[in-house]
DNA sequence: GCAAAAGTGTTGTCCTTACACCCATGC
DNA sequence: GCATGGGTGTAAGGACAACACTTTTGC
């Protein structure tokens, strides 16, 4: 009994001093990620950027994003660097694309997973401000460090065909919300205008949406109907949908 | 002149230091491609595994993966291992996710990014079968090295995906293929059937399919036309599509 | 009472689904 | 001539797009 653990502890010992060699055998990466957060705010779509750390982007905004540490995963290290950047904490991040061209940062080899986030801007004070961190309207950026304006093109994207799959537009706009509200996402995201009353039609044939039996207030003109989505509901009954289209 | 060349040269060296220093702060990580290389013989959806080289995997099957080189791009990178492993050149490749998990490699940390492909196996004969390459069915797997297991589940709920909304399909044929193949790949890789006169309405009604004149031949039934799929037009007609749908 | 946005229904078109029979070939 | 899969049309139902008028509130 003991010989054969024995056995079994030596074989585990080679296979990983083997394990180990072959690793350490790989040229190492320096690897970051950033954040693309998309916030809505009244009637647009924006993005949370920062003034470059770096002198020679001076006057060009950046992704949010750091260095992943060495041995921490991917979606940590995002979501630590939300922390540290912003303040936000509990953020839903999905993983878009990973960006590797050996120039794409001036200081050397870089690679870069990007994620991306949609959030609700009244809901996220940011209490952090640090090297200019501030909302920027999608359509109005300025220049922007490194190939983020490429990767921020990505995620919008990446954004437009995920909100039309996914009940992501929930995550930007208050509990309680109005049918006006939600349709104004659509609008700001896929940058079109869609018909109010196939829009309430659409969503009201889902079946996900749910009356509160209460009414906005302090509007100047007829308050309209807050619904709550109704996430327990959605993922019970979500897509088993195969349909050949492109 | 002169002057302003200099200080700009100068202001250069200072912004390249600064961000060279930048990147050599950052920890560096093992970085390695792995490689989901789809498959379609006969009727049935195949995957290309090795077996893996690690003694503690021995029995067990791996992706297709090796390091980044220090300087290379992460789509070069998958297209040089799928090359080394397989001898295959101009292979459509796809990024599909990184995964970074510090415990995924019994080494240490490394990250990998995963790159999905389909391709024809009959246009791509294996030229190296080192680690005993080979095709093995999707749904009849033995067990898989690391967490290679994990990771071809996620390329195959990307590939049902993609292949609805994509003309991936065609990767997987020859040039000129009748219909009953086309449907045979859908039905493979969604894994359902399809009904065959709506099938081929849909794709009739695309108007993609070019009609080449010739039909099967050695079929041991009445031979079916053949097609070919036209791809310049699809790349000028396709997509503006907007129709949020979950 | 006026401005501003909420709320509501119908119609035509198109897409999707379900379904059954004859045809061409190899053996 | 029979087995195998190729090729075709139609009818019903559901989804989508287009479109106008009345209602409620703040001012």
């Amino acid at each position: 009994m003991l010989e054969h653990d024995k056995s079994v502890s030596i074989a585990t010992a080679a296979h990983t001093h083997e394990a180990i060699s072959l690793v350490e055998s790989y040229p190492a990466v320096p690897l970051t990620v950033d954040c693309v957060i998309f916030g809505f705010d009244k009637h647009v779509l924006k993005v949370l950027l920062i003034k470059s750390d770096l002198a020679q982007f001076a006057e060009k905004y950046s992704l949010l994003g750091d260095n992943v540490k060495s041995n921490e995963d991917l979606d940590d290290a995002a979501h630590r660097v939300l922390l540290e950047r912003t303040g936000m904490k509990d953020v839903y991040l999905e993983q878009v694309h990973s960006f590797g061209k050996p120039q794409r940062h001036p200081g050397g080899r870089v690679v870069t997973t990007v994620y991306a986030s949609l959030l609700n801007v009244k809901h996220h004070e940011l209490s952090i401000t640090d090297h200019e961190l501030n909302w920027h309207q999608i359509g109005q950026l300025g220049e922007m460090a490194f190939d983020h304006k490429e990767i921020l093109d990505v995620c919008v994207n990446w954004l437009q065909k995920r909100i039309q799959e996914h009940p992501l537009a929930f995550n930007l706009l208050p509990k309680k919300f109005s049918l006006r509200q939600l349709q104004n996402v659509y609008e700001a995201i896929l940058n079109c205008q869609l018909d109010r009353r196939n829009f309430r039609k659409k969503f009201a044939a889902m079946g996900y949406l749910m009356d509160t039996n209460e009414m906005e207030v302090n509007v100047t003109h007829r308050p309209g109907k807050l619904y709550t989505f109704d996430f327990e509901a959605y993922q019970q009954r979500k897509k088993n949908g195969i349909g050949i289209d492109f």
